[in-house]
DNA sequence: TAAGTCATGTAAAAAGTTACATGATTCT
DNA sequence: AGAATCATGTAACTTTTTACATGACTTA
């Protein structure tokens, strides 16, 4: 089974949900380590069926159309909790700014600059988005539930630190290459 | 073009080397932040020379089987420069350790700690790698070197002070998750 | 003698993205 | 009147991974 399939039993097994709630909570909250786009979506579900995972239900309503809810099986909550204790090598990294970064000695200083700002300025809105669902989330939290393990809602505050984390470590690493290349007063290449 | 295109590129515009070269270099130092196999680079070599953005002259060994060395050309140098200062948005982020994260409340407490602690154990093993690579790049550099953006080996560097930081930041994090499991004294969940 | 390095590829399968396809209701 | 939301999918294409394929020389 490929990530995505742990991704949608990972929701479910907090709360039953249509293809179409599975899509818009993958945008958030787990859009922010996984993603998927509906095509994929979709025909994961059928195979997660097939495999006894998750089962659905059709619920008819008036004035919407109707949806299919699937609900997570006891297989796929076993499924589920055996993948996510099973220790992982790290998966190859890959990050496309490191990519320009890395050939960036071949820009002209001012391209350079706003291509970082810019990419900065990005990471920075990101890091003010998560410190306004952790505070949310702080508020909100019940007395020491998001210190135990077995609670769902700690599993979702440790991935949002590390988002967190992420975020800062990017946005103070944009800063000093921009400080860096501010202050470089050598020629241009060629 | 796909990013590994200019992957390859922007090594190619360091030094000219073989396929081979290549993917030896994909591991170290493209690797830490980008990701391929042969399969995919001898093909996407062949991609760019039918594009005119390298070009290749075959090398015969004695006692070595014969190899293709591919050299950037003008045209490569230039759509690697204009791509590497193109502004770009923040790609989908994928961390599947983040994804056991999102279930991890379904584990009991000693396999979860097991999981986060090999995991930590490995991010803690490519700083140490990362922080020694630092430590060469930094002797062996000329005076302003490294701080020069027109220098490729500044353009490394950065790449690399970045790779540190995020492994510094994992592994705080995770120290952090561990802790915060190990203090857990609430009982195990079902 | 077995494993590792040098050297270059192809084929098939899986995963992921983009585009296509439809239609009612609700909000601006 | 037009855009957004609810709701579910398929088709075609691109990207990436895994497996197949070969062969000489060097080091342990």
């Amino acid at each position: 089974m490929i990530p995505l399939a742990y991704a949608l039993l990972g929701l479910l097994a907090r709360a039953p949900a249509s293809g179409y709630d599975l899509i818009r909570e993958m945008e958030e909250p787990i859009g922010f380590f996984w993603h998927a786009r509906r095509s994929q979506i979709y025909p994961e579900l059928a195979r997660l069926e097939e495999a006894g995972f998750v089962a659905h239900t059709v619920v008819e309503q008036q004035e919407r159309p109707d949806k299919k809810v699937f609900a997570i099986t006891d297989a796929g909550r076993a499924a589920l909790a055996a993948w996510a204790a099973e220790p992982m090598r790290i998966p190859p990294e890959r990050d496309e700014f490191m990519l320009k970064v890395f050939s960036l000695w071949l820009a002209d200083p001012p391209s350079a600059l706003t291509l970082i700002r810019s990419y900065a300025s990005q990471h920075a809105e990101r890091l003010a988005r998560y410190e306004a669902i952790r505070a949310t989330m702080e508020r909100n939290a019940a007395a020491g539930e998001l210190r135990r393990l077995h609670s769902p809602r700690f599993a979702s505050y440790a991935t949002l630190l590390r988002g967190i984390e992420y975020e800062r470590g990017y946005v103070a690493w944009c800063q000093w290459l921009i400080e860096t290349i501010e202050a470089d007063d050598s020629g241009e290449p060629e």
